[in-house]
DNA sequence: CGCTGATTAGTCAAATTTGATGATATGAGC
DNA sequence: GCTCATATCATCAAATTTGACTAATCAGCG
């Protein structure tokens, strides 16, 4: 449901079409969101249906794909309105797929383990580095983007536990 | 790919069929992985096709599904580190549902959005102490615990910064 | 001008994921 | 010894998600 609330959530400030969706939210929003371009048509298509949009085609000179533009109806709002509320009230956990390789770090040699989860540290402080950056840049809503810094900010200080604990292993592997 | 990393890490630790796989991934790791059942038999499909596991039908008395019983081979193994190396070595950003409504919580009054995310709080408090409880509980790995606790501390710390500007917004809004 | 690479706009087939369901067995309580 | 709840073992149809693709227009340049 979150997808649709985005979207119904971009709609709602401005009518648009789904390219300009797409592009919105590939270059302000990939950061936090993730909703690619198919996923996006498709659920568009299905507020559609369901009367919470309306698209209209707009004729495009030549022989392009006809853009339709999408605009949220009054239906949409109340439904918007529902979605919001029901999603500030719930938690839903989050998975990390990098803890899978943690759960399974014993079946590599410490040291071995230490390089590669070197290797993600690094791809991390990039990661931070690059949503402080976004932090000036409009589009993308400021709360949000210190959720993530918090987050990964807490990533890295876990992470740097973890690698700590390797290297003790292999210092103690090495005296045996 | 995480998903097959983790059906191969836990048959590389006993052979199992798959109603106790998904046994134990629901009763012990519901708290950091995300594989339903009829995924979870999908997958394992997956893996036997690629010869990564072998599928040993195994009778059972009366009419229930005969059980498989599903054992990983030495490609499988191979494959393991492979899915386990790649796993270790890159971070993959996660997304949070929940960031959709932090997105928007604008389109509401102060008042409400904060009562709302004060429900949200607290199923995340609820969250931690079960997540801390598990700690005793062997067969969850516990760095992996250990990473859900201190992402859930920071969690709370950076909605109770969300709460209290909420807050101010309230009485600013009071005084006007 | 004619070519190349980027941009615009959206579609399709295929892979993945899940809610719902089936059918039997076992155990607890009466 | 009967009934209802729970456990065992999965499958299916349907919804969702995505990688790859089409196909036209446009901007730059030798």
């Amino acid at each position: 449901m979150h997808r649709r609330l985005l979207l119904l959530g971009l709609l709602r400030q401005h009518k648009m079409h789904g390219y300009q969706l797409n592009e919105f939210i590939e270059r302000d929003l990939s950061f936090c969101a993730e909703v690619k371009r198919p996923t996006a048509y498709y659920l568009l298509e299905k507020l559609a249906e369901a009367g919470y949009i309306t698209e209209e085609e707009e004729e495009r000179r030549g022989g392009r794909p006809p853009r339709r533009i999408y605009r949220i109806t009054p239906r949409g709002e109340a439904y918007f309105l529902e979605l919001l509320r029901e999603n500030l009230r719930t938690y839903r956990r989050v998975t990390f797929p990098g803890d899978m390789g943690i759960a399974f770090i014993d079946a590599l040699p410490p040291h071995e383990a230490r390089e590669l989860l070197e290797e993600r540290y690094a791809q991390m402080r990039e990661m931070l580095e690059r949503i402080q950056q976004i932090s000036g840049h409009a589009g993308a809503p400021r709360l949000v983007i210190e959720h993530h810094i918090t987050h990964l900010k807490a990533e890295l200080n876990w992470l740097e536990e973890v690698l700590a604990s390797l290297a003790q292993e292999e210092e103690s592997a090495g005296e045996a």
